[in-house]
RNA sequence: GGGCGGUUAGCUCAGCUGGUUAGAGCGCCUGCCUUACAAGCAGGAUGUCGGGGGUUCGAAUCCCUCACUGCCCA
């Protein structure tokens, strides 16, 4: 044997070296079809992990889902394309350099500069930024490792800076001060998506304004008192009657007096935004440390003054509250208030703290200048509209229009939602490592130049004395932009061959936390570039091939197996390389392929993982029957084939046994029923199709059966020659049709079955053989209603035997009363029921079968012949109950014949199924108290 | 506060364009090392489909309502 598989299934000794090979022969690398054209295009796009990533269950599960249906596509023949990648993560490996940074003691990033600080994070990302996409080959993935993009590369990077000068062209960038998020630890503006709300025990701390001109005073309520030193009015709701006759009264902001000075008075103003409900109705005004604020401030154009630092410290040059971190700063005003007598009470209070998702640090807001990408503005061209819809008016109609679908449907409600309440984004961050804007502000005039290349002078008064914008973009903006930027989009709107072969992509696979931040983002600016590049006959594109992609598949959360979600606090995280080592990739693949059911969260649970080890085994097991069998033959002359094994499929000789005809049939309606369920990504039951199939019918039924076929010790005949050749066959598509979802395991037998039939392997991988489709096999359904009925016979046979006690070696005759068709069927396969219910010998019954040592079915009555008695009590409690049962369904049934309405309303095949059912259920019932009655008294 | 889900066997989940006796895996019980597989084989037990109401000849499936629970947005 020149590929001898070893007695147990060890998935380490074999996934290793396919991951290894895959990846040497470039099987999954799709070149640039040279006409443009690719034959049915199957493009994805991975979902970027960072590159300061390490491999999680949510990657796994995207990545299996992924890897299923483009190995499905591609053996199905169509070009399938996955095209990996990582994303530069600016916050997270900005951080991370930093961390590392000051554990070495040496210098930190301001002292090193900007150049210094990128060239070490670049360093630093050539050293360990692969560590994830390392991870991502041992999951078999089968991308396409020729078209691996990072967001920093060059070509990328230059698609970026040109999107944004074309935005800017088009008036849809714009810079100005707003309030934005402050994540204060790592000094950066965040989005609003960046930013999580937590519910926290805090405080409401009423605090007393005396108005200035003595006449009493009013009490406001805050959550955030070191804010008032930024504090410019107080404002309360028009309609509030107890505030109404204040109204415009100046008020004497409490500790404001600096270096000995004059306390600060503020104006007490209406406000639709007071709620008379909340606190005491009034409340105080920071327009540059709260968004609604600064809302307000602009209603009634007051100042803006800061009072902080970028790292969340009080600014204020000569109080005595300069220099103090934000927290610390509110203990000593609290305990200042309460010194001179303004701090009215404290009020246990639940608030909800907005916390950076990134660092965790709680968000300050603050007023600072942003760049912006207005999203509900229609593009312009020197300053007039170009008619072209709005950003998020295309991205809208995208969805709307059907050009996008999403799976799990109910996805587009929440984009919708999203959608239709967007505000502008804020894209740029105050950090080094990322896409630096390329603007330059005139040192001069203050004008800006938005340009693709370095300027030489200021566009607007022409000195050069000119600065670039030291801010970087928003990681998202980069990655919005790849479904066209890796297939080369350059700054020439010039269809390249990839573009034309490869845009829009198919699908997109990815989890919902990234819906707004991602898969948002990518139709809201693929939607605006792409109408600018022509359709390969060179027509205009419209919106609906604009789109960069036509279906999104939202998979849930992997939790763990008592569903909570994973955490690193809670220490419940599981790490995939760690369970697959334990179980091996497939076992691990199969797992989260035989949960991903649209929709529903996955709880992991090892012992599923466990089980489909033993399915892994099960297989592996079977190859090793096979191979015996195949060598088996060759000692007595036969020759294994799987020369013509697909035309063999097909056209059965006439000789062909019934369970080869069965399984055969068995194995179309599988390969069809996998074919729908993984169109519409029903994973769940895509693998469960198969490990049925697999398990159930070919190993359990199948294997059992040509077991007395493949007797070689008979003298050669056709019989044997031909099952020994369907097996080897029918394996052979199951491997295939299994691959997707165990592609190592596949791969390692498919191999060994071909060495072992002698004949080399057709392809270089299984991965590139052709999916198993219904039509490759014959169906056969009078086989399968056979085989039905036989399988019905030997279980209840077995079960017999069991309640009678005979011993399991030990065969026993038996007796059966059926139709002259079944019992053809049983005595034609007398030597099947012999060895799978140690049946000795059948003989015919005219009348129906009732005594101690019979069953009933709906199709035949059976008893096996032994002299041992039954157990009796046992018996009579599976009769009662039977009897309850069937009594129970002759009740119901007979209710609903009785109904003159049903017969009339319902379609006559449910009558006449239920008329037949319950002529079935009647018999049934009958025999089984026949049964009953015949049992001797306890 | 607004929006979207979920509740089916001990556990994790299918089934829900209404239709004949509600399924799977794991777990559980009993007996077997039957030479492919003990990661196995054979047999077995287990559900008033969250509660209530309605529509219908017929409801796990559609509608209303209540309870519990999860997620997203403010």
């Amino acid at each position: 044997m020149s590929h001898e598989l070893p007695k147990a299934y060890d998935p380490s000794s074999i996934e290793e070296k396919w991951a290894k090979f895959w990846i040497d022969e470039r099987l999954f690398d799709v070149a640039t079809p040279a006409d443009g054209r690719a034959h049915n295009p199957f493009v994805q796009l991975l979902p970027p992990p960072n590159v300061t990533g390490r491999l999680h269950m949510g990657h796994m599960l995207n990545q299996t889902e992924m890897d299923v249906l483009a190995r499905w596509h591609r053996m199905k023949g169509d070009t399938s394309v996955w095209v990996p990648g990582t994303d530069h993560a600016g916050i997270a490996t900005q951080m991370m350099v930093e961390r590392q940074l000051k554990s070495e003691g040496g210098p930190g990033r301001k002292e090193m500069g900007r150049e210094a600080f990128t060239e070490r994070v670049w360093a630093w990302k050539q050293q360990y930024g692969s560590a994830i996409t390392d991870q991502m080959k041992r999951l078999g993935a089968s991308v396409d490792w020729s078209r691996e993009y990072f967001t920093m590369d060059e070509k990328l990077s230059v698609a970026v800076k040109e999107t944004f000068v074309r935005l800017w062209e088009q008036g849809l960038i714009y810079r100005g001060a707003y309030i934005v998020n402050w994540d204060p630890q790592i000094q950066t503006a965040v989005s609003d998506l960046e930013v999580e709300n937590e519910e926290r025990a805090g405080h409401l701390y009423h605090v007393r304004y005396d108005f200035a001109d003595g006449s009493g005073s009013i009490t406001i309520a805050t959550t955030r008192p070191e804010t008032m030193l930024g504090d410019v009015a107080v404002v309360v709701n028009p309609s509030d009657e107890r505030y109404t006759a204040f109204l415009g009264k100046m008020l004497v902001l409490p500790l404001s007096a600096v270096n000995g000075g004059a306390n600060r008075e503020i104006p007490l103003l209406a406000d639709e935004w007071a709620n008379p409900e909340f606190g005491t109705g009034a409340v105080k005004v920071t327009p540059a440390h709260d968004p609604n604020d600064f809302a307000i401030g602009q209603r009634h154009k007051l100042p803006q003054p800061s009072i902080m630092d970028e790292q969340g410290r009080i600014a204020l040059a000569g109080s005595p509250y300069d220099g103090l971190d934000r927290f610390e700063a509110r203990k000593k005003i609290v305990a200042d208030l309460e010194a001179n007598g303004h701090l009215v009470a404290i009020k246990d209070h639940t608030l909800t703290l907005p916390v950076s998702q990134r660092t965790g640090a709680i968000i300050e807001p603050r007023l600072s200048m942003q760049w912006f990408l207005a999203v509900n503005k229609k593009p312009g061209k020197d300053g007039a509209p170009t008619g072209a819809a709005s950003i998020a008016e295309n991205a809208i109609a995208a969805v709307r229009d059907g050009h996008i679908r999403f799976t799990p449907e109910m996805y587009s409600k929440t984009y919708f939602e999203w959608m239709n309440n967007i505000h502008d984004w804020c894209i740029s961050r105050q950090l080094w490592w990322g896409h630096r804007i390329p603007a330059w502000h005139c040192n001069a005039c203050g004008k800006i130049t938005v340009s693709l290349d370095t300027p030489g002078a200021c566009s607007g008064c022409g000195i050069t004395d000119i600065h670039q914008e030291t801010d970087v973009l928003d990681t998202w903006f980069s990655s919005g932009l790849l479904p066209f930027t890796v297939f080369g989009w350059n700054s020439t709107n010039e269809l390249t061959p990839d573009l034309s072969a490869f845009y829009p992509t198919q699908l997109l696979v990815t989890g919902f936390d990234i819906l707004f931040f991602w898969v948002a983002r990518m139709i809201m600016l693929g939607s605006h570039f792409m109408l600018d590049v022509p359709m390969p006959d060179g027509s205009k594109r419209m919106l609906a091939d604009a789109v960069p992609f036509r279906e999104v598949y939202i998979h849930a959360l992997v939790r763990d197996a008592d569903r909570q979600k994973m955490s690193k606090t809670k220490g419940n995280v599981i790490d995939p390389i760690e369970i697959i080592t334990k179980y091996g990739t497939d076992a691990v693949r199969f797992t989260l392929a035989s949960q991903a059911s649209p929709g529903t969260d996955i709880a992991f649970n090892e012992g599923r993982t466990e089980g489909y080890r033993a399915f892994a085994n099960k297989i592996w097991n079977a190859a090793r029957f096979l191979q015996m069998n195949i060598e088996r033959g060759k000692e007595a002359a036969y020759t294994a084939s799987l020369g013509s094994h697909d035309s063999f499929s097909l056209e059965l000789p006439s000789t062909t046994p019934l369970e080869t005809r069965w399984i055969f049939s068995r194995l179309a309606t599988v390969s069809a029923e996998v074919d729908r369920s993984l169109a519409a990504y029903r994973f769940d039951e895509a693998a469960q199709a198969v490990y049925q199939f697999f398990w159930d019918e070919f190993c359990a039924w199948y294997l059992e059966l040509v077991k007395v076929r493949l007797d070689f010790e008979a003298p050669k005949n056709d019989v044997t020659a031909l099952t020994l050749n369907a097996v080897v066959s029918v394996f052979e598509a199951a491997l295939r049709l299994l691959s997707p979802f165990m592609p190592f395991l596949t791969e390692e037998l498919w191999h060994a079955l071909y060495a072992s039939v002698d004949m080399p392997s057709p392809a270089k991988s299984i991965a590139l053989t052709r999916y198993p489709q219904a039509a490759d096999f014959a169906a056969d359904a009078a086989s399968v209603e056979a085989m039905n009925t036989l399988q019905e016979l030997i279980v209840t046979v077995r079960g017999l035997r069991k309640d009678l006690g005979v011993p399991e070696k030990e065969a026993a005759p038996i007796l059966l009363h059926a139709s002259d068709k079944i019992s053809a069927l049983a005595q034609a396969n007398a030597d099947m029921l012999a060895k799978q219910a140690r049946v000795a010998s059948v003989a015919l019954a005219s009348a129906p079968l009732t005594g101690n040592n019979a069953r009933s079915t709906a199709s035949f009555d059976v008893a096996v012949i032994y002299e041992r008695q039954i157990d009796v009590p046992a018996e009579r409690e599976r009769l009662t109950k039977e009897i309850a049962k069937f009594t129970k369904g002759v009740e119901s049934a007979q209710k609903q014949l009785g109904s003159e309405s049903f017969l009339a309303k319902a379609p006559v095949h449910i009558v006449d199924g239920l008329k037949k059912q319950a002529a079935e259920t009647q018999l049934l019932l009958e025999k089984a108290q026949a049964a009953l009655e015949a049992l001797p008294p306890a």
